[in-house]
DNA sequence: CTTGAGCCTTGACATAAATCAAAAATGGAT
DNA sequence: ATCCATTTTTGATTTATGTCAAGGCTCAAG
């Protein structure tokens, strides 16, 4: 209970919350456990309200017919999905699946949009998340629709060296397959493009440890989206 | 004036306002007019706020290092853009520009917050429609990384049938060019896809007007994301 | 009408990336 | 340590779609 309650105002979501809040917040949480790889909901699901990730890390994805996987985003602890589904009802918009062992917290719709209603400081949490995921998902189509995959993953790279801030020296946080899946494309195009760009000695790597040897190289490649060769 | 006023109340965004919440609204609106084929904002520009389309029809999209375009969103009258902007400051995330001559209102960043802040239901109305827009992100998304361009034509085709409620027989709201663009391709595939899905017999080209002579066909093909030839 | 600019279509060709297949590497479990 | 399952890599081939080039249409202006 009060473990809950710390963690609780540990979320950006939450952020900036008077005491008050954080307690009707945590009345309504629901504490989920998962193992790796277990599926949270599908695309079919009805609708089940907001979830938090304390801890793990937790999937967003599509699956086309022939069973190509997209994924749309990867949450990690301390960030929230599901929020689509609070206001649009209906069924979710995609499938999510653990991708480690993953503690949640369930905000059910219903309970949740009245907190949101009362609480303009929240609403402006959500807002401030929904609107960055939009522009998340505004550059995913940009690299999706204009960039060629080796563009992608130089993109990908520098992204990560920003998150990480350990210089030049990435570490992948999902594995190679998935992160194939996460720049559109398929394992075999991702391990041959790696193998390029390793061969132009952009970067080297060992195993899920990227280093960038041409920091400017990389990411003229992310911004050109067209490889030189 | 009290013509401004009565426009505003007819935006979804807001509705079911009380009257002194529109007048507050109405207060901080800038009218903007624009003739066809105005840039209204640009990926570089600073922060402006959130825009209504009173009239007419914009484009929101993005450009490639080689120029290619990819459309994001088409925005009719009476829906929104510029959100995003409002709650993460920074750059515009796309460029804005008109398909028609438009009239449009500009709600200044700063001062549009607050009205969220004071007004639940502007909240949750903005909410709304983030979330929608997150869903067509999603569905956007999936259409360019998980299925083949006639598929994506075909969703196109399912979406402006039931946006249009004409039966079988739908018209473009944007030139082929246009399409092409909003559905990740250029105009000479997509013209080789009319031709191809006319030879098939799912659908007969007439310039802009398109009827769906195997509406279960076209379905099944924006279904299954492949082609059977 | 006629003209022309912008749009659209068609053709020949080039290519990035998917597919199919199989070998190699990795990492837990026993 | 050894073994099995999973992940990753490599190779040969196919394919959807982009590129380049040219011709045809449409529609508004003269």
């Amino acid at each position: 209970m009060e473990n809950i309650l710390n963690i609780i105002s540990a979320i950006p979501l939450f952020n900036g919350l008077p005491d008050d809040q954080l307690s009707a917040i945590r009345q309504i949480a629901v504490e989920k456990q998962y193992n790796k790889g277990q599926t949270i909901f599908s695309e079919e699901d009805e609708t089940k309200g907001l979830f938090v990730v304390v801890d793990g890390r937790v999937k967003i994805y599509k699956v086309s017919s022939e069973g190509k996987e997209q994924i749309l985003h990867i949450i990690e602890a301390g960030q929230s999905f599901g929020e689509v589904t609070v206001f649009t009802g209906q069924q979710m918009p995609a499938n999510a699946q653990t991708l480690a062992k993953s503690r949640l917290l369930l905000f059910p719709g219903s309970a949740f949009v009245g907190l949101v209603t009362a609480n303009p400081s929240l609403a402006l949490n959500l807002l401030a998340i929904m609107s960055k995921k939009l522009r998340q998902f505004a550059a995913q189509i940009e690299n999706l629709s204009l960039k060629e995959i080796p563009a992608r993953l130089a993109s990908y790279l520098v992204y990560l060296a920003e998150e990480q801030d350990a210089g030049d020296a990435v570490t992948l946080n999902v594995s190679k397959g998935q992160l194939a899946s996460l720049l559109g494309t398929i394992p075999e195009t991702l391990s041959r493009i790696f193998a390029k760009l390793s061969a132009q000695n952009l970067i080297r790597v060992e195993g899920p440890k990227i280093s960038l040897l041409d920091r400017q190289g990389i990411e003229d490649l992310a911004e050109l989206g067209k490889d030189i060769d």
